[in-house]
DNA sequence: CGTTTTACGTTTTACGTTTTACGTTTCACG
DNA sequence: CGTGAAACGTAAAACGTAAAACGTAAAACG
C-alpha cells in the first residue's frame, strides 16, 4: 500500500509538500500539485481513511442500522439515505438488529467504536420505558435520526415518521364509506407505536363514523405474512361478522387474504382487506390490494435532512410525513 | 471522548497496562485487569477502532457493493452475508453502484479508502472485456468475491453463481412436457452473463426437446416489470404464436403478465409463464408464478466463506449452486 | 539598498492505539 | 541468601495522516 512518505520520496519533496498538494491547499505552486497529483495517480495512490480520520476527527461515516434488509418496508429509505449520504461525502456502516435488543446494542457499539459521526436506526422497539444503549447515545449526544416512531425509551431523538394516524383512519373511512360495519383490525405488536397509531386511526375513525368499537373485531396478527395467516384463521374460527379486514401492514394483509383465497372466498365480493405501506408484493398480488402509500424514499431523505441538522449541531426535531390511501382492486361494499 | 489515557490517569498505571488489560494479554495480573475493565466500563470507553485499525492494519472491515438496495433479489443475500460478517467479528461497509460504471468506481474507491480487508461486489456488467477498477483491484490484490457470475472483464475474481444454465433448461423443459411448442422467451441484457445462461438454457432445453430454435420468438426485456410490459405489447404485436413465455427473471414475467391479464386473457389457461429468481412477489402475484427458486441465502453463506479464504490468502476459486423448479398456478398445457 | 511581504515549503507535534523492547518486582530454589 | 526466571509492568517508537508553527528565498516596497 502506498504512502505520502512514497510520494514524497520520489518526488524529492517533503511528506507535507504532497499531503497539502493532494488536498489542494493554497501554499503549494501549481506546478508541484500537479507534479505530485501526476505522480501519486502513477503510483496509484490510495488515501487512508483511517489515518486521515484519526487525524482529522471527522471519520466521514454513517452508521445505518435495521432490523432486517429482508424487510421490503426498508428498501427504498435505505436507498435514499445511501444516495443522499454518498453525495455529501458520507460511506454507510451497515448492519442489522434482527429486532434484538442484545444485537441492536453490539452494533450500535461497533458502529461508535468505528466513530461514525451519525447513525440512522430503526429501534428495536420494546414496553420498557429505559433501554442501555438509547441512554447511553443520548449520554454521548450521538446524532441520531430514528427510522420511525418515537417510544418512551428514545424519547428525545431526532426522527421520521409518516402519520400512520391519519392514514389509517382514512382506510377506515374508505371502508366506511363503502358501506361496512363491521370492520376486523389485525393489529401489530403492542410495542410497536406505528402498529399502536394504526389501531388508533382506526378505532377513531370508527368513533367518527358513529360505530361503538368492537374489541372482538381486533386480532393481535403481529407483522408477517404468517402472523396474518394465523389472525385469518382464528377470526374464521370465532366468526365475529366482519365484511372487510383492515391489517397493520401489507405482509399481514397478504397473509389474511391467502388464508381466505384458499378458503374459497372471492375478494373483495365476500371480504374487503386493505394493507398498509404499498410494499412492491402488495400491488401484484393476487387480488392487487388497496393500501396506504407510505412516502419511504421520502422518509430516507427528510432523515438525512435532519441528520444534517444534527451534525452542524443544530436542533433537529421531528419530521412527520403524509401517506396516502390508494384504492385497489381489494376493497368493495359488504355483501348484500 | 474517552481514551486509554484517561483510564490510565485515573487508575494510576501506565497507558499499556489499560491497553493490555482491556486486551486480555496474560502479563497482566487478574486483579489489575479486573480493576481497569470495571474503570473502562464505568467511564463508558469505546475503544477507537480508526486508532486500532492504523496500527493493528487490520480494518475489520468488509465492503459491500450492490447494484440498488431496492432489487428483491439482493435481500437475502445480503441479510446473510451481514450476519456471517458479524458473526466473525467484521462490520460491513455499504454502497450502491446503481447499475453505473462510474458509480461503482468511486464506491470502490472510497471502500478501499476505508481499507475494507476484502470486497463483495455485484458487478455492473458491461460488454467491454476490461474495466478499470477491475483490473485495479486485481494489481492490488484485494480479496474479491463476485455476487454473480463472471464476465471477461472480471475474470479473475472468486465468484458465487447460480446454475442459470441448468435451472432455466430445467423451466424450458417443464414447458415442453406440458406439450407447449412454441415457447417465446423474454431475455434480459446482453452484457450479463446470467441472463444469457438463462437464454443459453432455453434454446439448448429446446434442441434436446426436438425443437428448432425460433428467434422470432425471443424479445429483448430487460430485467424490470416495465420492460417486461413492453416486451409483451410488442409480442402482442408481433404475434409469433407463442403458447408460453419464459421470463429472464420474475419481474419481466410479473409486467408481462400484468400485460396479458389487462387485455382479458387468461392464466395459465391462454398462456404460460415461468419466472426466474423466486422473489416475495412472485409467489403471491394475481397468479402465483411458477419460477426458479434460487439459493439466495446460501449464496450469501457460500461468498463469505469464499471470502474468508481470501483472507487467509488461500486460492477460493468459484462456488455454483443449483436452483430449482417451483411450479405454481402459471403454467398449464397449451389450449387445444 | 535594506526591510517587509509574499510565496512556497518544511519541521514538529499530534491523533489513539499497539508493537517492540526493555525494566522492575516477586518468588521458588539450591 | 543469592540467583534466575517468571510475572508484571513501562517507555518509546510506530501506524499514515494533518495542523500548527516555523523557515527561507524571492519579490515588492519605500
Amino acid at each position: 500500500m502506498i504512502r505520502l512518505k512514497d510520494i514524497a520520496l520520489r518526488a524529492g519533496v517533503s511528506i507535507m509538500t504532497v499531503s497539502k498538494a493532494l488536498r489542494d491547499e493554497p501554499d503549494i505552486s501549481v506546478a508541484t500539485k500537479a507534479r505530485i497529483r501526476a505522480l501519486a495517480a502513477e503510483m496509484g495512490y490510495t488515501p487512508d481513511s483511517l489515518a486521515q480520520s484519526l487525524r482529522t476527527r471527522r471519520s466521514k461515516l454513517l452508521g445505518l442500522v435495521i432490523s432486517a434488509v429482508t424487510n421490503p418496508v426498508f428498501a427504498r429509505t435505505m436507498m435514499a439515505i445511501e444516495e443522499q449520504a454518498h453525495e455529501l461525502g458520507y460511506d454507510l456502516a451497515f448492519a442489522q438488529s434482527l429486532n434484538r435488543p442484545e444485537r441492536e446494542q453490539t452494533v450500535i457499539h461497533h458502529l461508535l467504536s468505528r466513530r461514525v459521526e451519525g447513525l440512522f436506526l430503526t429501534p428495536v422497539y420494546r414496553l420498557d420505558p429505559t433501554a442501555p444503549v438509547y441512554e447511553e447515545l443520548r449520554k454521548r449526544g450521538t446524532p441520531v435520526v430514528l427510522l420511525g416512531h418515537r417510544a418512551p425509551f428514545c424519547q428525545n431523538f431526532a426522527n421520521v415518521e409518516t402519520d400512520d394516524s391519519a392514514a389509517s383512519a382514512s382506510a377506515t373511512a374508505h371502508l366506511l364509506e363503502l358501506g361496512h360495519r363491521r370492520i376486523a383490525f389485525f393489529a401489530g405488536p403492542a410495542a410497536v407505536p406505528s402498529a399502536q397509531e394504526r389501531l388508533e386511526g382506526y378505532r377513531r375513525a370508527l368513533r367518527e363514523g358513529g360505530l361503538e368499537v368492537d374489541d372482538r373485531l381486533v386480532f393481535n396478527a403481529g407483522s408477517t405474512i404468517e402472523e396474518g395467516e394465523k389472525a385469518a384463521l382464528q377470526m374464521l374460527n370465532e366468526l365475529p361478522g366482519a365484511t372487510a379486514i383492515q391489517a397493520v401492514n401489507d405482509l399481514v394483509a397478504i397473509g389474511a387474504a391467502n388464508v381466505l383465497l384458499n378458503q374459497g372466498l372471492l375478494l373483495p365480493r365476500d371480504m374487503s382487506i386493505v394493507g398498509f405501506g404499498n410494499v412492491l408484493v402488495s400491488e401484484h398480488f393476487r387480488v392487487p390490494l388497496t393500501t396506504i402509500r407510505q412516502p419511504k424514499f421520502r422518509l430516507g431523505t427528510a432523515a438525512v435532512e435532519l441528520m444534517l441538522r444534527l451534525l452542524r449541531g443544530e436542533p433537529a426535531g421531528s419530521k412527520r410525513l403524509p401517506a396516502e390511501l390508494i384504492i385497489r382492486q381489494s376493497t368493495a361494499p359488504p355483501p348484500a
